[in-house]
DNA sequence: GCCGTTTTCGGCCCGACTGTTTTCAGTCG
């Protein structure tokens, strides 16, 4: 399943050298693809939307999705609201410009716009607005939409809620439900009120929160519009998003100026602020148009280095530093590291007595420190990367100088699990391979859905071998890059895969992922997943908890015995560094990594931007302490093919 | 609403699971 949480792209956090060239490659294979057939063709509007009025990609893509959400609602046939949906995943994963297609009446030829679709395009585009959508959001309250984040509320209960007792939000949904007026409903139960209940609860539970991939382009450009103000002279982002924590509540930036207070009133008009919190002389906190909180401090520049450490956290690790400065009869806050020394303030405080000690006021001496790493080594400690600031073991560790060289996105010489259009990814296996190699991988792995995924278009048997023998012919043409041909094989009931070993065997890898019927309890999912481990052909484990973040919490399974039985068989363990996965946990790697089990960072792509994701797992599993030499994809391409040769001959005896 | 053709309309994404109902509808992946 395709999931689009990180919308528009990332920009220079997957900047790459190559990127325009990607971009390049890819328009110009489309432009070769698109049939522009006179008969295929709109009609060619006579004027485009001056810039300032344009109406970008993600625009349409997100009014096409609005239209299929409420052609649901309506109850409208449900092959038409899945044509705007695909549509708007076609629109979606376009590499040419809009406006360009419509201005050159090329939009009808493109599979899967036809004529209907293709000029309501060219109106929102050419117009600014679409009355026909404006029409449908006028027979539904826009709260209506809410419902449908609540799991086991679809488009028809939805309806059938507003309809006959008139609820139209979340709100409305709760009292009706402690008020048992949802169970005479036909259709519904007392199960449904509760069930709906618990959906509410944890919905609210989540909506504080943010994904850490989806705030990585709002860092950037407001990094970027700090660094504009030549009065800043250091800034830096801070708080749980430097310390690349998945889930983040709010943003926190540090920067150093002479002029707060001038600093102050540029932050306060970055354009996306929504709503102004407060606007102080050295802290505002301000609303972004995304519903995240996010404050700037101000500090002196000499004061830099103390702030940026306090306030990246975490709270558990400032505790533990300061308590180490005390022991050291120093002090450590936002505002400096001190010595404090009272001995010699006893020589100079005047009106002491042993009876009133309140009287003495501590001599404190500033120890200078310009960063980070010389306040950790004023305080004994080797430094200490932010990923690690957890006080889960980095202080003492530090302390021995056994911080671990951590893995760096650099290291990564190529990724496994990644889809193409031959299952329910949006890029052909062509762009996928092109991408992969100007980003400098050495190899890409295929691992499209296996049949029983029905959703995502599943290989068959027929469909798996004709992927590998086009591979296989794809390689011939390469001497430095490598597509490899796995599989994202479905684990079923009982831990049973979807293929028999006759072809998992011929494949150069497995990924085993459960993806259904996952409700059942903790003991038979983690039966499921250990048969699975054991089964001979399986390389690694698929997204081993199925979470989705803010959305949908692990199922029921015991790590505990997964990850014994990976170290048991060799079979390695995936981290999926899809945004809304980032699954394996990372507080569960330092403990694999201790039991020797290996970790795989995939992306999960199902778009060749998506590649770049394996940046974000990078992220993860510097958090979970995973050094090089723990992620097999770090292996240059000989070892890796080396590795995957061995691991089938002893996987073979085990 | 799109596609492919049998060119004027039928087929399009299937199956598990849950909760409801008593054979099925809705949701989810």
């Amino acid at each position: 399943m395709p999931y689009r949480a990180i919308k528009g792209g990332f920009s220079s956090f997957f900047s790459h050298k190559k990127k325009a060239k990607i971009n390049n490659m890819a328009k110009k294979k489309k432009e070769n693809q698109s049939p522009t057939s006179a008969a295929s063709q709109v009609e060619v509007p006579k004027k485009i939307l001056s810039p300032a009025k344009k109406v970008d990609k993600q625009t349409v893509v997100s009014v096409l999705e609005g239209i299929a959400t409420l052609l649901e609602l309506k109850g409208e046939n449900p092959f038409k609201s899945r044509a705007y949906r695909t549509a708007a995943r076609v629109i979606d994963s376009l590499a040419e410009e809009l406006d360009e297609l419509v201005a050159q009446g090329r939009l009808k030829g493109i599979k899967g716009i036809g004529e209907g679709i293709g000029e309501k395009i060219t109106q929102l585009i050419t117009t600014g607005s679409l009355p026909y959508y404006e029409e449908l959001k006028k027979e539904f309250p826009a709260s209506l939409l809410e419902l449908l984040e609540i799991p086991g509320v679809g488009p028809k209960r939805a309806k059938i809620l507003y309809e006959e007792l008139g609820i139209k939000d979340i709100d409305s949904l709760e009292k009706a439900c402690k008020e048992h007026r949802i169970a005479v409903l036909a259709g519904f139960g007392p199960k449904s009120e509760e069930n709906i209940l618990l959906g509410i609860s944890q919905y609210r539970s989540f909506a504080a929160y943010h994904r850490y991939g989806d705030l990585i382009n709002i860092v950037e450009e407001l990094l970027g519009y700090l660094k504009k103000n030549p009065s800043i002279i250091h800034v830096h982002v801070a708080g749980s998003f430097r310390r690349g924590k998945e889930i983040v509540k709010d943003l926190d930036f540090i920067c150093t100026s002479g002029t707060p207070q001038a600093v102050m009133d540029y932050f306060v008009r970055f354009p996306q602020v929504s709503r102004i919190v407060n606007h102080g002389e050295t802290k505002s906190t301000v609303l972004l148009e995304k519903g995240i909180s996010c404050d700037l401090r101000v500090v002196p520049d000499e004061d830099y280095a103390y702030a940026l450490l306090h306030f990246t956290g975490s709270k558990e690790h400032n505790v533990a530093l300061r308590q180490r400065a005390i022991a050291q009869g120093k002090k450590l806050s936002e505002w400096g590291l001190f010595r404090v020394s009272r001995a010699q303030e006893r020589e100079t405080a005047e009106g002491e007595s042993e009876d009133n000690p309140k009287l003495v006021q501590p001599f404190e001496s500033k120890i200078p420190c310009r960063s980070e790493k010389e306040i950790y080594a004023a305080l004994g400690l080797a430094y200490i990367p932010p990923e690690l600031r957890e006080n889960m073991g980095e202080i003492e560790a530090a302390e021995k100088n056994e911080i671990p060289r951590l893995v760096e996105w650099e290291d990564i010489r190529g990724v496994f699990h990644c889809h193409t259009t031959e299952s329910d990814g949006r890029s052909s296996l062509e762009e996928m391979a092109k991408a992969a190699m100007d980003m400098g991988l050495e190899y890409l792995g295929i691992a499209d859905h296996s049949k029983s995924s029905f959703q995502a278009n599943g290989l068959s048997e027929e469909r798996v071998y004709a992927q590998m023998e086009k591979i296989k012919n794809m390689n011939a043409q390469w001497k430095n890059f490598r597509l490899l041909s796995g599989i994202e094989c479905d684990i079923l009931k009982e831990g049973k895969l979807d293929f028999p070993d006759s072809l998992l065997k011929e494949l150069d890898y497995v990924v085993a992922s459960l993806h259904a019927g996952f409700s059942g309890d903790e003991e038979d999912n983690t039966q499921r997943l250990i048969k699975a481990m054991e089964n001979p052909y399986v390389t690694m484990l698929g997204h081993p908890t199925g979470r989705l973040l803010l959305v949908r919490k692990p199922y029921p399974v015991n790590m505990d015995k997964v990850i014994d039985c990976a170290a048991r068989t060799g079979c390695w363990i995936e981290l999926n560094a899809q945004p809304m996965r980032l699954d394996m946990d990372w507080r569960l790697w330092k403990t694999a990594r201790d039991k020797g089990v290996k970790c795989v960072i995939n992306p999960d792509a199902h778009h060749f931007k998506e590649i770049a994701f394996f940046k974000i797992g990078v992220n993860i599993a510097r958090k979970g302490w995973l050094r090089k030499e723990d992620v097999i994809n770090c292996l240059p391409l000989k070892e890796v093919i080396q590795a995957l040769q061995i691991k089938g001959r002893k996987k073979k005896g085990f």
